[in-house]
DNA sequence: ACCTGAACACCGTTCAAGT
DNA sequence: ACCTGAACACCGTTCAAGT
């Protein structure tokens, strides 16, 4: 403790000024190390030693702050997608972008489910459109390809909050066994499918099975 | 007002029973006709005119509620999907269950994409596996093309529950053009694809748009 | 066994007041 | 212009106490 003199008096203005992006940075540290619900106005106004009038001078509110977050971490992802002229080899490296920037930060996944039109996922679209064209897809082929793979894209975010919304010892495999174990248990006569797909589930590699799905969109799209 | 008499003491014990499908019901209701956000244990304690605890005897807890009102709606949903004999015709019907569903109860796509993996979910695994099965898919592709459909269905259902968190008297259609309005003042040199998208949102239908991308999931399916 | 309703432990957000 | 921090208007959940 440095500051020994009896503070009754309101303390004086903070000497570093506070920013929009020190905000954003300390917010995504929050929820990189401590997760999603830990984010709050207190534990913010805590960690940057300020007032929540401080915040809001700077951020809108809690919505606007959790955007800049993804859109932090989805730009600098997509800012590291090379395309190599081969136009489903880039849309797969853009997919597997967004794929392990949500492994990498769950709290991506939550914010795109939550909002999906959002600034962050402009680039995404963006990238996927113009590989779908030069894929020489018709307007309409583009038009659905993109819709169809941004609405996977976004499935995919939410398992992945989801998972990382329970309690912090358990990571998503163990999570995923535990939903394999209570599916096995169902009565196999009725869901026999659900029976052999928990069994399967045990097993996968999370980013493998996403790469199938991706293929599988781009198999359907003609041309 | 009927009872005129001072209330001092506390109010006796209420006469019609309470019961956890009549808590459902009711939430049902209240998420139905004033949006998530509306279903509170305040508002749900004055609709049944009880106390917090009487709801808790019967429910655990706001997620347990929320799953048992989304059990119901998907479930008697799914209970009307026939199938015909196709396959792929059967599929998309299935899809276009969730997807009606979804319509005409937005907070059910909240629910979805909030929790991926709830017992609602399994009558629609199961029944998307039977048909994958019975058109002839390798396990393993039974096993991607279920988990690929899943996905996009939890994506769309993601779109439309953040479509129905907006103001009340915005409706779908009318927050997609809205987003168009938006998309179309990027710098078209930037984000050329975005431009083309945004035109296309604005006239396009969002039943016709999902099949689509079901169907190019189908597409993608060997066999 | 089932219900009551006050109380608890949180939230995001606002705002008068300071520098 | 930027910041402080108490106060406001909510939440979900708990629990001692009633019938």
């Amino acid at each position: 403790m440095v500051c020994v003199a009896t503070r009754k008096q309101r303390a004086e203005r903070r000497a570093d000024a506070l920013s929009k992006d020190r905000i954003v940075e300390v917010a995504i540290e929050i929820l990189d190390t401590e997760g999603e619900s830990a984010l709050t106005f207190r534990a913010l106004t805590a960690r940057l030693d300020t007032g929540a009038g401080a915040i809001y001078w700077h951020v809108a509110n809690k919505s606007e702050l959790l955007a800049a977050a993804t859109d932090d971490v989805l730009g600098s992802a997509m800012a590291r997608v090379r395309g190599d002229g081969d136009p489903r080899r880039t849309i797969r490296a853009i997919a597997l972008g967004v794929f392990d920037a949500i492994d990498a930060h769950p709290w991506v996944g939550a914010q795109l489910s939550r909002e999906p039109w959002q600034p962050a996922m402009l680039p995404v679209l963006e990238g996927i459109g113009t590989q779908l064209a030069a894929l020489g897809a018709s307007e309409r082929a583009q038009f659905d390809s993109a819709s169809a793979l941004l609405s996977y894209l976004l499935g995919l975010a939410g398992q992945y909050a989801a998972a990382a919304r329970l309690p912090r010892d358990t990571d998503r495999s163990a999570f995923l066994a535990a939903v394999a174990t209570q599916w096995e248990q169902l009565d196999s006569a009725r869901y026999p499918f659900v029976h052999r797909f928990a069994t399967r589930l045990r097993g996968h590699d999370d980013r493998e099975q996403f790469l199938a799905g991706v293929d599988l969109i781009l198999a359907g799209i003609a041309g």
